[in-house]
DNA sequence: AAGCGTAATTTTGAATTCATAATTTAGTCA
DNA sequence: TGACTAAATTATGAATTCAAAATTACGCTT
């Protein structure tokens, strides 16, 4: 086996949405298991390897040119992120989507992106403030031109850019972690016309709050958000079902 | 190494606070990396493993009668909840609990203790109310005797109940592994006799909305009363930090 | 050919081994 | 003595090995 192969391979990192570059050189210096977990978050909310699928132990550690042993960690480390589940004996498997996982979730995410708004507002600077909207109107853009992809992508940076604001790196982390747990639900792509007019709505007040930092408001406002967002991907959930 | 001699001692399960009785079996059937965290944070909460220590991998591996590759899968998993940091080559160190990190997790927890108290009433039944209302009254039983190991076990008792009462498995879980960072503080030593004292009041009025089923008020009480245990926590670091 | 049971194979969980990095100890010189 | 250096020791990270469990393949019976 190439000893170092992974180290290598792992600078050329493939477009993560959650970090910005001149992180590749921290990238490099983070332990092997650290890059795994990070390598197959990204699989798994890619789809690429799907829910309800057994996890390839002995082809990812090809793939990345490991061992089983640091593979092995990150695995623990994602089941206890809930992304996997471990069965005695059996291997991993990557969790499903289900509705009563959704319906457990969604809530607990309003919650906390209720938080990060209130935070947000009173920590956020007017620069800040100025690239959330500078973000939101891209955002529309995207919209108009029914650039699903694109408007996903900008929607994401948005309640990162509000949960940087917060200034509060354990809700950070929290937030991600049950947003990673959602976001194998690819659900956008069958997103309905109706929805996603009424989620850019909510955006428009989102921003509004924003900009007038009315804490309280943008709190709840959030919260709804994620209400909404939660029935929206249920619909989706249940037409899966009965399509499949 | 004698083999088997940790699944042995794993059964003799020390009144682990978190979990009842008739987990002993399931217990034995958990992994040994899932068992080696529970045991693990036993120890840090218990302060057997001091914050800013080194975790001594090689005796709890002798401690535990298990090798190092079980032992470290769990550490990693700890250091994902924060419970310990990992230092490249360095080892794994027991976290410190600091004034930015009270203030960090103190609010996302009052956040998901709000969500609880609003989800608990509205799931609740009238056995289980009975139930929290007969610990409470135990609890207050506590205080009287100024019994503050008790006392603090069925405060412990009360805030699980009601997170079960919310039926929202991933909200228990991230209330609880957040509650496990700040158990590191034992502060509750040092806790003022007028905090304990507004303690105290604080759980009459909980229970007493618990019993009115008034989500959005008990939701409110739960995270000021997570504020004011963030100020007494703080107040107990400050002079823990003066005193050496 | 379908179902059953057994042997071969693969996979898993965990111990062990091995290379490297960090730390400690011992020795040197000012 | 006290700082600096180098060797010895120890600890860490990760690969490998090994036993046990699960899965698959195969042949047998009916």
């Amino acid at each position: 086996m190439l000893r170092g192969f992974l180290k290598w391979h792992l600078n050329d990192n493939p477009g993560n949405p959650m970090t910005e570059n001149a992180t590749v050189y921290e990238i490099s210096r983070k332990s092997l298991h650290q890059e795994l977990v990070s390598r197959i978050q990204l699989l798994i909310i890619s789809g690429d390897l799907a829910p309800g699928t057994k996890v390839p132990e002995k082809s990812l550690c090809e793939r990345f040119g490991v061992s089983r042993t640091p593979l092995r960690e990150a695995l623990k480390v994602l089941a206890s992120d809930g992304l996997v589940r471990l069965e005695p004996n059996r291997g991993a498997w990557v969790t499903l989507v289900t509705a009563s996982e959704v319906e457990e979730v969604f809530p607990v995410l309003g919650a906390l992106e209720a938080l990060s708004g209130e935070l947000a507002c009173q920590n956020i600077t007017d620069e800040e403030i100025r690239a959330v909207r500078d973000l939101h109107d891209r955002m529309i853009v995207s919209y108009e031109d029914r650039n699903l992809d694109e408007y996903f992508k900008i929607n994401q940076k948005i309640h990162r850019h509000i949960l940087v604001a917060a200034r509060n790196d354990t809700l950070t982390t929290s937030c991600q972690a049950l947003s990673l747990r959602m976001q194998r639900a690819r659900y956008l792509a069958n997103m309905s016309e109706e929805r996603w007019a009424a989620a850019v709505q909510e955006h428009e007040k989102i921003i509004h709050l924003l900009e007038a930092r009315d804490g309280a408001q943008l709190g709840t406002t959030l919260a709804a958000h994620m209400s909404a967002k939660q029935d929206s991907v249920l619909r989706w959930l249940y037409a899966q079902k009965a399509s499949n």
